[in-house]
DNA sequence: ACAATACGTTTCACATTATGAAATACGCAA
DNA sequence: TTGCGTATTTCATAATGTGAAACGTATTGT
């Protein structure tokens, strides 16, 4: 279903690359910046961000930087209605943040990355902190790898075709058989776990959040010092799961 | 800060008229669909749509039909941190619609027009319902004039000037004097109605929800059928947007 | 006050790109 | 199998987006 990638409109690519970099930053920034951040000659990234400006899409400040603009959300509001994670899922996310004590993230998947969205932070100061709007790819998280387990093996062959296992650690999954019997298991059990994959020290546990047609739609995870994560969470990251999944319409089957 | 209108980027304004499009129905759309409705030659628009679907703008639901995409989500969930209007706001428009029994509207100003981003509708059989997304001219709406209001007299006039007084009932504002004047009530009352100026048979009140530096940022706004909009809500409407201004921080200068 | 510097904005020639008509492919119903 | 409607691809080319250069603006240093 994905667009051949022979499809690329140049413009196309450049706005989104300009609304990244914007997105990249809490703070506004500068035209120098933005267009090195792009690496657009400054007059070309000048003109698309003034018709972005003029869509709404991007807005200046009173300093004259330039950041996300309003229609953004207008359009995010019209997205997968009347499913909207981060509305349905906030209050359960600080529960389960305020029973464990740790950081909790909801993802989105968007092809062969994983997008954080929205998060409740942990109270302690050493804590794992992902930037809304950062990505990962699926194979080191344990969420990636819960989406990967949703479509199966072949699915599975395709990310691992496609996007390639990129080392990040020692830990890292990088042969496909380990991948794929990783992705297995995480089916079977409903949780999956990123030991240090992504990052060293960080440690990961994740459930799928799924809709009335049994789609995996979301990811919720709670990540933290690897050192700290325990097993003893399962039950209650299981709970917080199942709890946006049924907001969703999501039947479990038996057995 | 409005960049001139002759910054227009053809392929962009395109792009944009094909996610509004997207963006109007709840239902996906078949290409023929979103080329008809944006006019656009069905194979050019279909080549956009390739574009944006890789970049996660826009997706393809099972039958090949087109819907906005995930990385709309996360550009939204990326915009003017740590404000996010619907994620604050949900639970007291929802307080405030069961105080008065009926639809509380969130809203955004995106230039010279009012976008309805959130809502929680009365139960009543026959309500007013703005779709989220749905967009009005600020002449015409209680919170458009409260964004006018913010803004003084000579951004009144320039509203004027730019966008028009287009009537939309026997009861729409046209003259631009009254307008300045209607204004100015709003501004020293710090709240508007709208008097069946955009549709007939239904009344509005508006106030304006401040972040921290005194701007509004956001309306709220009650609609109801004319015969049943009561001054009584009127404190109940003022606490709501009091609550939700001061979890932004907002301080009311005394006085 | 003037010069230098850095950044932002506009202009414009033109190579490249987006466009849309036509051809082809696909899916479904009769 | 045929016909029809929609989707997708191909390709010639007019139009468009591009980026270098010129110009404008603001700030700092002498």
């Amino acid at each position: 279903m994905k667009a051949p990638a022979t499809t690329s409109i140049q413009v196309i690519d450049r706005l989104v690359r300009l609304l990244d970099a914007l997105g990249q930053q809490e703070a506004p920034l500068s035209l120098k910046i933005v267009a090195a951040e792009t690496g657009l000659h400054p007059s070309t990234a000048h003109r698309i961000l003034a018709s972005l400006i003029q869509h709404q899409l991007v807005e200046r400040s009173e300093g004259g930087l330039y950041r996300l603009g309003p229609h953004l959300l207008t359009l995010a509001a019209r997205t997968q209605r009347p499913f909207d994670p981060r509305r349905e899922a906030l209050p359960v996310m600080e529960w389960l943040r305020s029973e464990i004590g740790e950081t909790v993230n909801l993802t989105l998947r968007e092809g062969d990355v994983l997008v954080y969205i929205e998060r409740a932070l942990s109270q302690k100061a050493m804590r794992v902190e992902q930037m809304i709007g950062s990505r990962a790819p699926l194979h080191v998280t344990a969420a990636g790898k819960l989406f990967l387990a949703d479509e199966g093996a072949m699915a599975c062959a395709r990310y691992t075709q496609h996007h390639g296992l990129e080392s990040y650690t020692a830990n890292t999954i990088t042969d496909p058989a380990r991948l794929t019997a990783c992705i297995e298991e995480a089916r079977q059990r409903g949780y999956a776990f990123d030991d240090e994959e992504a990052e060293p020290g960080v440690g990961c546990i994740a459930v799928p959040i799924r809709d009335a047609t049994g789609k995996m739609v979301a990811g919720l995870s709670v990540s933290a010092p690897i050192q700290r994560r325990s097993p003893a969470w399962l039950p209650r990251v299981i709970e917080a799961g199942a709890k946006l999944s049924a907001r969703l319409g999501y039947q479990p089957k038996d057995g």
